[in-house]
DNA sequence: AATAATGATTTTTA
DNA sequence: TAAAAATCATTATT
């Protein structure tokens, strides 16, 4: 449509002139009444919008997750913000270093090295929806006045009722109410990227306190003929390592497994930590100790493990022999000795099924780690280590 | 840089 | 369904 200057000046005159017309009021009441009738009858038909359930749970996701919520420089909360002029983003990013805390008797920590991390991208994305948000009101808002502007200098010749304006108004609101929710939505999903990138443990992976392993091993070479903590046990543990239940778990998995495939590689660390036990309800037998040592390696060990030949109990005494070099007290190296000693008395390696030496293990032919009743006190040279502390992880 | 440890997850199994 | 076994991904060590 070419529009021009003539052409509108032109209509602006004709405007005028009607305007001037003296019939003008009554006609424009008669107009008024026809209208409002008409607006009655498309009244009812478009009503309300049923998309909001998803826009609610989006909303609440964003609330919980921090987004839009409350934090530091928190803005606004919930709710309308009036006009005004677009503020600009707050602050700067605050890498705060959170000093690591770590050591000494340490135990809850965590959840800070992280989430400093997490926390900064989390406030990237914060940023950056409300500074989007805040542009879209702006926008909206200056549109409606816009059009109400608009529809008010209309208004002069042609009939618009209030209801009307409201009407238009709630249409444009909706408009870019809906251009908000995509924006939710993406930032939802961003947060959720983020929390599966940073939060998922299995890639900020920590290894657990000193304290933690040592109470898990401690349990575990206490009760290796079955090491399979209660649900109770666990809960008592995570207690006093500082971790929760579920790693009780998987940390008796993996340990039971690795144990299992390389007995030897954990003998140390199994003299260690049986001279330290003491529960084990069991027997607690009356061995005759040679005063000396805090205490046996205690009768716990039997059991057995689900070897898939016997031929593999002799490649634990294998790499047992190798372990020698390994750095820890001289009093397990002289074990070690002997037991190198022992072996080579042994001339060739017969399937020790039943004579494990020093592991602490019985092989069972097939065996699970069975039931803790398994006498089993062909175990240990004498001499204990005072204890030695070299630990694993951490 | 290479490799061992290690916590967690996924898949298989009984 | 819990545990075993396999596997992954990160951290520690050499």
């Amino acid at each position: 449509m070419a529009i021009t200057d003539q052409s509108l000046d032109e209509a602006q005159a004709r405007k005028h002139s009607l305007n001037c017309h003296r019939m003008k009021p009554a006609l424009f009441s008669v107009l008024c009444d026809i209208k409002d009738k008409t607006v009655l009858s498309i009244r009812g038909i478009q009503e309300e919008d049923p998309p909001d359930a998803q826009l609610l749970r989006l909303d609440n996701m964003l609330l919980a997750e921090g987004v839009s919520g409350p934090e530091k420089r928190g803005r606004g909360g919930g709710g309308e913000r009036g006009g005004g002029g677009g503020g600009g983003g707050g602050g700067g990013g605050g890498g705060a270093l959170m000093a690591g805390a770590a050591a000494s008797g340490g135990c809850p920590n965590d959840n800070s090295i992280e989430h400093s991390d997490y926390r900064a991208k989390l406030s990237q994305i914060r940023q950056i929806y409300h500074s989007e948000l805040e542009k879209y009101e702006q926008a909206c808002s200056e549109f409606t006045t816009h059009v109400m502007n608009l529809l008010r200098e209309q208004s002069r010749t042609r009939p618009i009722s209030p209801k009307e304006i409201e009407r238009m108004v709630s249409i444009i609101h909706g408009k870019f109410s809906t251009i908000q929710m995509q924006l939710k939505q993406s930032t939802c999903e961003a947060v959720m990227i983020l929390r599966s990138r940073f939060l998922d443990a299995r890639r900020k992976r920590r290894n657990f306190s000193k304290q933690a392993t040592e109470v898990l091993n401690e349990y575990f070479y206490s009760h290796l003929s079955n090491p399979y903590p209660s649900e109770e046990a666990k809960e008592e543990l995570a207690k006093k390592g500082g971790i929760t239940v579920s790693q009780v778990s998987n940390w008796f998995g993996n340990k039971r497994i690795r144990y299992k495939k390389n007995m030897g590689k954990f003998q140390e660390e199994a003299n260690i930590y049986a001279a330290k036990s003491a529960v084990d309800a069991a027997g607690a037998g009356a061995q005759g100790n040679r005063g000396q040592s805090p205490a046996t390696p205690n009768s716990a060990s039997s059991g057995s493990f689900k070897m898939t030949s016997s031929g593999d109990s002799f490649i634990n005494l294998q790499s047992l022999t190798s372990y020698q070099s390994s750095p820890v007290g001289a009093n397990v190296q002289s074990q070690m000795d002997s037991l190198h000693h022992v072996i080579h008395q042994t001339g060739r390696y017969e399937p020790l099924v039943g004579n494990p030496l020093y592991t602490t293990q019985r092989l069972d032919a097939n065996g699970s780690w069975q039931d803790p009743t398994t006498p089993s006190s062909i175990t240990s040279p004498a001499g204990d280590p005072g204890s030695v502390n070299s630990d694993a992880s951490n």
